[in-house]
DNA sequence: TTTCTACTTGCAAATGATTTGCATTTGCGG
DNA sequence: CCGCAAATGCAAATCATTTGCAAGTAGAAA
């Protein structure tokens, strides 16, 4: 499907700023945040501000899910695309992919005991890499 | 043990915003922000910023643990107090306790099959509540 | 207990991330 | 092709948190 389709779909109108910002989540395999957004549009002459508020309209859509990172940046990625969650180390920033989803179970769980509807966890799970580990 | 003993054991000095902060602290069952804990000592002249430098050497002494809220807000608590997690209501901001850590088998299992080091998790879950749930 | 010095604190100003007001442009339905 | 609501750029505002600096204080040493 082509962005201007995704775009509308999700009652966003598919302007120049919405569909560049659109290409480059899509570009990355992990969550970004704004700024890195924004540099990767330098050439485009897009504002950082709309930078921010192109990612807010997508998170409001439900074309992009926002989720704080180990240094309490926001970082953003396309829902639908974290197939897979990642360990992230804490000292030398190595990502290691996870399959499936270890928290899906406990939510579950949360879900069927109480009711309670588990509304998002973080697809980065930070700590240290077994490397960094020895290092220490 | 007294609160003077505890900051010297992590390598504080007992100063007195090191003892109001680490009272308000113990007086609060959930994470609490800096704002609170600032607003909560009001009358004893206690500066916020003094409040966030406090609470940061809590962190750095181990003393206390500082973790995410759903607003992006950071949250301090003290550590050795989380022996149960809270189901958190987005809506309604009702806070139901959830016996033991729902989550500790799955860290377990990540930690086993990749020998990564799951440095924390959040010991507020985010979601909606059964009656909101409904009235959505 | 008094002294000395490094660690703390209050205050104000700086910072960094994100948001907002407003005048100007631009998608897009008609 | 028109008209207008929605989106954008720019600059300024906001919010949480941090920092520089001068003055105050805890606590080790004398």
């Amino acid at each position: 499907m082509d962005d201007r389709e995704l775009l509308k779909e999700h009652g966003l109108k598919a302007t120049n700023a919405r569909r560049e910002v659109l290409r480059v989540l899509s570009s990355f395999s992990s969550p970004v945040g704004a700024e890195e957004v924004f540099r990767s549009l330098l050439d485009k002459g897009i504002d950082l501000s709309t930078v921010y508020r192109t990612l807010n309209s997508f998170v409001d859509a439900e074309l992009a899910k926002r989720e704080v990172g180990p240094h309490k940046e926001n970082l953003y990625s396309l829902l639908g695309e974290e197939d897979h969650h990642l360990l992230v180390c804490l000292k030398c920033g190595k990502k290691i992919p996870l399959e499936g989803c270890p928290y899906h179970e406990a939510n579950e769980a949360i879900e069927k005991a109480t009711g309670f509807k588990v509304h998002d966890h973080n697809t980065e799970i930070y700590g240290y890499c077994p490397d960094c580990q020895k290092a220490k």
